[in-house]
Parts: C-alpha cells; structure tokens; sequence
DNA sequence: CTAAAATGTATGCAGTGTCAACATTATTAA
DNA sequence: TTAATAATGTTGACACTGCATACATTTTAG
C-alpha cells in the first residue's frame, strides 16, 4: 500500500545520493536515478532541493560529519599518538571516500556560504582539529592555535591529494614497478612514522 | 571555402576544453558544444577522444603544462626567496584555476597510468620542484630531498584547499565578518611571510 | 594508382537538469 | 469541524548530453 506522500524523501535521497556519489563519484549522481531509487517521481527531489548543486551539498555535508566523526578524539588530554592517530584517521578518511572527499573540497559545490549547513559541519570539523592541538600544546594563544590548525590542516589535505595521485610524485611508475620502493610508497607505507615526523616539526615552531 | 578535413581539430578542441573548462567548470563542459565551436560535427572530436575522460585528461595535462611553468625557476642556484616565490607561483595558479586543478587532482580523471602524457606533465612538474629543492638545500640524499619534496608539495597542496574554502577555517563569516581578520585572511593577506616561516621549518628538519 | 588508414558526417538511443501545470495530502485558522 | 492554504507528489515537455553505428571523404603508403 504506497501511500501519495513518502514521508521522509529528503533523508531517503540524501542517503541515495551519499551511496551514488561514492560509489560511482558525483558526476554520476542523477536527480532522475535517485527518484528512481527512492519510487518517486522524475521531478519529486524537487521539492527538497532546488537545484543539483544541492544535493551536491548536501552529500558534502554528510562528508564533513562523517570526517568530523574520524577526527574527533574525545579526551581532553591528548598524547602525540592520539593527535598522530587523528591525523591518520583525516587521511584514511580522504583516501578511502575520494569522490565525497572531493565534493567536500573541489569546485562542485562553488560558495559555502550559500548552503549554511555546509559552513557548519565544516566548522566544526576543524574546531574539532584545533581543539585537539589545543589539547596537546602548552600554547594557548588563539591565533598562533589557529596558525598551526591551518598548517596542519594544509598538511593533511595536501597528503591526500598526494597519496591519491602517487603517479605524481613516482616518477615512471612502470621502471620503479620493480625497482627499490618510491619515496611516495614509504611514506605511505608507514603513515604514523611520517606523520610523527612532519608533525612535529609544524608543531614546535 | 571549407574543406572536409579540420586540420588540426584535436588542439582546436583542447584549447575550447581548456577555456571552457576553467570558465565555467569542467561539469559544463561538453563534447558537443566543443565540436560546435569548432564548427565540426557533433561526433568529429571521437575521432581524437575516445571517451570525455580523455578530454579531461587532456585538459589536465595542460594544467600540468601551465604549473610547470608558474614554479620552474631557471637559475641553479635558489635563494630562499625565489623558492618562496616558486611556492607562492604554486599556490596562485591553484586558487586562479580552480577549475583546472580540479581536475588535476581531483577524482574526474581516474587513472593517470591510462593517460601517459599526464604522468608525463605532471612528473615534469614535480621533479621541478625537486630540483629547486636541491639546489637550493645542501643535502643531497635523494630519497631525504623526494620525501621533503613531498611534503612541501602538500603543504602547498592543502593551502590551495584552505584558501580556496577559507569558510571551513573562519568560523562564522558573518560575525567575524566586521571583527579583527580571521587567521586565514590574515594568512592569505601576507602568504610569503607564511610560508617562509612553516617551509623553513620543514626543509630544516 | 590503388588500397587502406585517417578523419569527418548523419542518425539515433537512452539518459540528463529543469520548468510549468496539475493532483493529492497535511496543516492550520476560523 | 470545515475550509483555505501550504507542502508534497505527478505528468509532460524542452533542450541538452555521451556515445554507438553506419556511411562519406580525404590523405597517405605501398
């Protein structure tokens, strides 16, 4: 018995579009496909999101809460393992969902600003980043806290786009395929090594 | 008098894609208004790309091309400041084509190793970075110099990533919007001070 | 000079974002 | 309770997309 009204489509889609969008990455995500999905209507999605772009957002949302969730640690009394492992977790994370990784941070969704859900899960992931810096460091200047937050942060993300494009930085992958490992491939590798290693220079400076 | 043969379709096309692409996103970037602009048949550009992966590679490639560019410096011999300036090269192109960096390190285009001439640009870039590492610093290890490469390269990476979504660091924009400027802007305001400061303290480590 | 390879065209299918007009249900004010 | 209104869903349409197939023209190589 399938009643007119879904009761619940916008969660229902947003699921839908999260699943769509990592699986096969966001340019096949289909307003149509996720109707389909959810047996509604071509145009039903509609009355839930104006346009593509949110949806788009929406699933970035989702990823900021999802990221949020595997940095956040939740003592207030940090050990340099715990912040190395909550940095791991930030890279694992951007690894392991690439396509919503990318949503989160590419040019899919243009301005923040104008989806304010977006502006907060993203927020709060990051507070959750300094306040573990602000757990772990003596330091409690505000700015300089936030000064090593974003470096640290620029670190993260930037291992991401690397680890994820290990062509890059590997020279000729198909010569090296047999070869001693890539320096890319060593790091990679022992994560936690690097990370303690990198990491700790930023922080004390 | 228009003949049946272009001539020279396939750089015809990629200059569209790449001014397409970075006008208005790679997501509107079609193959048929490609082959419009060039006044071609809607199929004509699958006699030079097999699929639009391969113009997205292409245009990635170019991307490529344009970085390699901004950070090449050509003197052997770097003070600190040209490196610095390499890197604040970097960094602008990144914030100035969104669209293309993108689709350099986004998940658009899959797999580098099916588009040689990708691997080709971008290993190209990065071993220009290397070299200006290298001269510039006494060490020579080349494994040290690849993994302190590496982390410049996130380093610079992720601050494209913040600085372009500088919502996600500055907490509520609104309220802070008439108070003293956030870390990010002032950051971003004076980005050669800021970085001589953090890669300072990674190449000396 | 001729066969083959390269390059371009015409046509068509299945899928897309989005809009406008209309149908049904839920909610709220009288 | 009932009647108006808002919220939510449907139908149909338009212009657009990637891409496959079959065919046309031109260049190039043997």
């Amino acid at each position: 018995m399938k009643s007119y009204h879904h009761g619940n489509l916008k969660e229902e889609l947003t699921k839908y579009a999260c699943t769509i969008c990592e699986r096969d990455g966001y340019t096949k995500l289909s307003i149509r496909s996720l109707a389909k999905e959810s047996n509604v209507s071509q145009t039903a999605p509609y009355r839930h999101f104006k346009t593509k772009e949110e949806v788009y957002a929406a699933v970035a949302a989702e990823g900021f809460n999802k990221l949020y969730k595997a940095v956040f640690v939740e003592s207030d009394k940090l050990t340099l393992k715990d912040f190395i492992q909550s940095c791991k977790n930030y890279i694992d994370f951007g690894l392991q969902n690439a396509n919503t990784y990318d949503l989160m941070f590419g040019t899919a969704v243009g301005d923040f600003s104008e989806h304010p859900e977006l502006v907060d899960t993203a927020n709060k992931t990051f507070e959750s980043l300094v306040l573990n810096l602000s757990s772990f460091l003596k330091e409690k200047d505000e700015d300089i806290l936030a000064g090593k937050s974003i470096t640290v942060w620029a670190l993260l993300h930037g291992m991401v786009g690397i680890l994820r494009k290990q062509s890059i930085t590997d020279g000729d992958v198909y010569a090296k395929e047999f070869g001693p490992m890539s320096t890319t491939r060593r790091i990679s590798s022992d994560l936690p090594a690097y990370l303690e290693r990198v990491l700790t220079g930023i922080i004390e400076s």
